[in-house]
RNA sequence: GUGGUUGUAGCUCAGCUGGUUAGAGCAUCGGUUUGUGGUACCGAGGGUCGUGGGUUCGAGCCCCAUCUUCCACC
């Protein structure tokens, strides 16, 4: 796996970059959509290739260690074929589990031991644990395995748990030089940058991850309750201590405009539950505001879900169609405002790519900005 | 016709022996959601307690009349 950086913007840190994988190209700038249990929620595989234009999507060690669990994702031989996706995949370790599920877990130097929100059953993730699992899993990108620090968060604790991620990375590395792909492709792993909102932390942090020259790196221990200042200034600090031939993943984030203020700090990748949850409660993101297709006065507009958008729903059904589906929590709504959603998502990283190529992107950034914030 | 039964929010119903501004679920309206324990969560609006009298310091609760629901009997 290689990453060929293509174009720098003058006005701007924002790249053009392509991450070459086994399962094909990934063009970046690009947003990830998130498959937690192995399937986008409400959406199928050839939507996901053919209307959403995803190029790469998430899975989630956690939840398919616990469910369906390797004994099927073995057999089935990998996620890939389990899910009929032959597009790369990339899984997270289960570390923002083990911060989101905060009630049922102890972290000790060893890993972290928690309970199954599935049936009870106790468990235990190391770093070592983490990478043969996602090695059986398949994932072509795989994360290591650390600790997602919430917000806030006290210096001397953020510290001491970055230091401990940093340990943890090095027996992720040395667990991946011991073992080796089960399905034939070439797998990497990505460490991540921590240290909470702290920048001389975040300093150290992405200069140790800098040190280990991984394929790609990435960002943790963001959008997790902080400002939007506090994520931007974070996140431009690490950039500019990552190396610059390296894709940069910026883990979690997030909204529209997060995307692209992150785009210019540097970011090449991103993944967030935003488009796919949001949309499940009504809330459509499109390129000239948010829209939350529930409130009543889309009850009788029949026009179309989205003129501008690029995927067949946005012609071919009506906001008061929607309405009426999400009203009467009908499957068909979900299945429809996630298509949207998500084909929206690629469409601002595919239209940040052209824009940074051609040299106009912090005009159109500019221009984009106050839309996409706008309530419809 | 007689006896009993019922009437409280748009809907289904709680309201203990009468005691502050009458509650819930659903529905409606609005909001939240950032490496997915999310068909979730938060909030708001909405009732002259069938109607009219009466008893009482005080009535959704007690009494009378009347209308209404359902049941049984003639």
């Amino acid at each position: 796996m290689h990453f060929k950086l293509e174009y720098t913007d003058n006005e701007s840190k924002a790249r053009v970059g392509e991450l070459h994988t086994d399962h094909g190209i990934i063009e970046t700038p690009i947003f990830m959509p998130v498959g937690t249990a192995g399937t986008v929620k409400g959406v199928h595989q050839h939507e996901l290739d053919e209307d959403i234009k995803a190029q790469i999507i998430l899975g989630n060690t956690y939840h398919l260690f616990l469910r369906p669990s390797l004994d099927v994702i073995e057999p089935a031989g990998g996620l890939h074929k389990f899910i009929n996706w032959d597009k790369p995949i990339l899984t997270d370790s289960g570390g923002y589990q083990v911060y989101s599920l905060s009630g049922a877990r102890k972290i000790k130097e060893e890993g972290v031991t928690f309970q199954s929100h599935i049936d009870g059953s106790y468990h235990m993730f190391s770093p070592e644990r983490a990478i043969d699992i996602q090695r059986s899993i398949g994932a072509d990108i795989i994360m290591a395995f650390d600790e997602c620090t919430p917000y806030p968060c006290d210096y001397d604790y953020a510290k001491r748990s970055m230091h401990m991620t940093h340990r943890w990375l090095k027996r992720c590395m040395d667990q991946m030089d011991r073992t080796e792909s089960k399905y034939g492709h070439e797998q990497a792993l990505f460490p991540i940058v921590q240290g909470s909102t702290y920048d001389d932390l975040r300093k150290e942090s992405a200069e140790t991850i800098a040190s280990h020259h991984a394929i790609g790196n990435a960002i943790g221990g963001l959008s997790v309750g902080e400002p939007a200042e506090e994520l931007y200034r974070t996140t431009d600090l690490v950039c500019s201590i990552l190396p610059e031939e390296k894709p940069r993943y910026l883990m979690g984030v997030g909204t529209p405009i997060n995307l692209l203020e992150c785009i210019a700090l540097g970011v090449d990748m991103f993944d967030c539950v935003m488009p796919t949850r949001n949309a499940r409660h009504g809330m459509l993101f499109t390129s000239e505001g948010v829209m939350n297709i529930k409130n009543k006065k889309w009850e009788k507009d029949f026009s179309p879900l989205d003129p501008n958008g690029t995927s067949y729903v946005d012609s071919a059904y009506s906001k008061a169609y929607l309405r009426h589906l999400i009203h009467s929590k009908e499957h068909l709504a979900v299945q429809i405002a996630t298509v949207h959603n998500l084909a929206f998502y690629l469409w601002l990283v595919t239209e940040a790519r052209k824009q940074i190529k051609a040299g106009t992107f912090v005009t159109w950034k500019n221009h984009m900005i106050p839309k996409l914030g706008n309530r419809l």
